[in-house]
DNA sequence: TGCTGGATTCACT
DNA sequence: GTGAATCCAGCAC
């Protein structure tokens, strides 16, 4: 299986890698397990002209990895619980990235279970932000992490069917105001493991 | 040095 | 539908 390479990540236009990401595969291996999952709902964030991007105007230690090259990993803590990770696109200097929020498990989902604390897969497994972190056992600790190396990485899938995807806007994002409106969310249309309608 | 609030989830009413 | 859990970056003093 091809590992998906610096070129994909480097793409300019980060609403556009957030929608080619869909039907992609997420695989992690923290050395002893291995966990992969379809990457089934996404969301864009650009550090130009998006309020919702935590590094909008802003470079700080925090966003300085977002400000990076393509394809490295920003994970950060949300409300002290949940990890949440993103996938960091553009060349250096640009502070783009895309969030994944759900994924569809595939391989090592009893390692999945066993990580999110439940004894058979259910769709809650892996359905929003923080869970898949959870499951596929992703914390602050890969924040930073190139994407071509050996611990979380991509493989190329076949791609979505563009009749397949759904775009709508952010969620959680309310505080950004107008920039909350804008349609950089994509999802597999029904899709079980996606977040919320 | 101290305060505020969040790209969420889950249990409970 | 509502609210608690829980940490730390960012910013105001």
């Amino acid at each position: 299986m091809a590992k998906i390479g610096k070129n994909f990540y480097e793409h300019r236009y980060v609403a556009e890698v957030a929608e080619r990401l869909l039907g992609q595969k997420i695989c992690t291996f923290n050395g002893k397990e291995y966990t992969d999952a379809l990457i089934v709902e996404t969301e864009a964030y650009c550090g130009r002209n998006d309020k919702a991007c935590h590094a909008h105007e802003k470079r700080t230690p925090r966003t300085e990895v977002m400000y990076g090259a393509g394809g490295h990993a920003y994970v950060y803590l949300c409300y002290g619980i949940h990890h949440l990770f993103n996938i960091v696109t553009n060349e250096k200097d640009q502070a783009d990235a895309v969030l994944i929020r759900a994924v569809e498990p595939i391989s090592g989902i009893d390692i999945m279970c066993q990580r999110r604390g439940m004894d058979k897969p259910r769709p809650n497994l892996t359905s929003g932000p923080g869970k898949l972190t959870q499951a596929l056992g992703i914390s602050v600790q890969q924040n930073g992490i190139y994407l071509l190396g050996s611990r979380v990485w991509l493989e190329e899938m076949a791609p979505i069917h563009p009749s397949k995807i759904v775009v709508s806007q952010r969620i959680g994002v309310d505080y950004a105001k107008e920039d909350a409106l804008k349609p950089w969310r994509f999802y597999i249309k029904d899709n079980p493991w996606i977040s919320r309608k």
